[in-house]
DNA sequence: AATATATTTCGACAATTGTCGAAAAATAAC
DNA sequence: GTTATTTTTCGACAATTGTCGAAATATATT
């Protein structure tokens, strides 16, 4: 399940926009029943083309993930994509535990 | 030292391009010292002004800061600010633990 | 001061992104 | 099968981004 760049890079180009940051940081609390789009809409009050479009790119960037349910489209968090993104960033992108512990006793 | 919604939107923007986290991951690796504009350029094959161009992002959202040594230009990572943005995205974009541990019993 | 090195700024351009109303599609309810 | 609800697709547009060579700037060396 290791992330590498290219996969890393495109998903946080999606998280890096506001709108879109807001719907996943509340896709992610509203927990594993997610929410329906309207719902998203409601809350955040983007209009509904301009959701459905940032919501389709958090969907191929595979954070979110869709499941029809009657009329209502119901978006959960693909939190275990979220996972790894965040375990690229801290393996690939901070200072290693190491350089870290030599920080603190150097301080 | 508590990163909001905007500065990590920013943050994640600029690494969410391939060549700007490329750059950001080498000098992360480069440590403390960090790597001269020039070093980097050797070691990634950007041209000059694209690459300086993206540095400029880069340090403009405080991810990467720069000083001048001699006719060097030498950039270092900004651990703090990245240790925020990841702060940011495990606290108000993850699974609380709490949620976690939920799932781990339930499985 | 003339020359070399390191990096940025400028300028131009194609490509991508974000925005949103109107229309369409998909499903449900009557 | 008509009507209501939910969401997407379409189309158009302005704004931003990424790219890179040429010229400019800043510093060092001679």
């Amino acid at each position: 399940m290791n992330m590498e760049m290219k996969e890393a890079a495109r998903c946080l180009e999606k998280l890096g926009n506001p709108t879109r940051l807001s719907i996943f940081r509340l896709l992610v609390r509203a927990g594993n029943d997610g929410l329906p789009v309207g719902a998203v809409q409601d809350n955040l009050g983007v209009p509904a083309s301009t959701l459905s479009h940032h919501i389709s790119h958090l969907v191929n960037a595979g954070l979110v993930k869709q499941t029809r349910q009657g009329r209502v489209l119901r978006c959960t968090a693909n939190y275990d994509m979220m996972d790894s993104l965040v375990a690229f960033l801290s393996d690939q992108c901070c200072l290693s535990r190491d350089h870290q512990i030599e920080e603190k006793i150097a301080s």
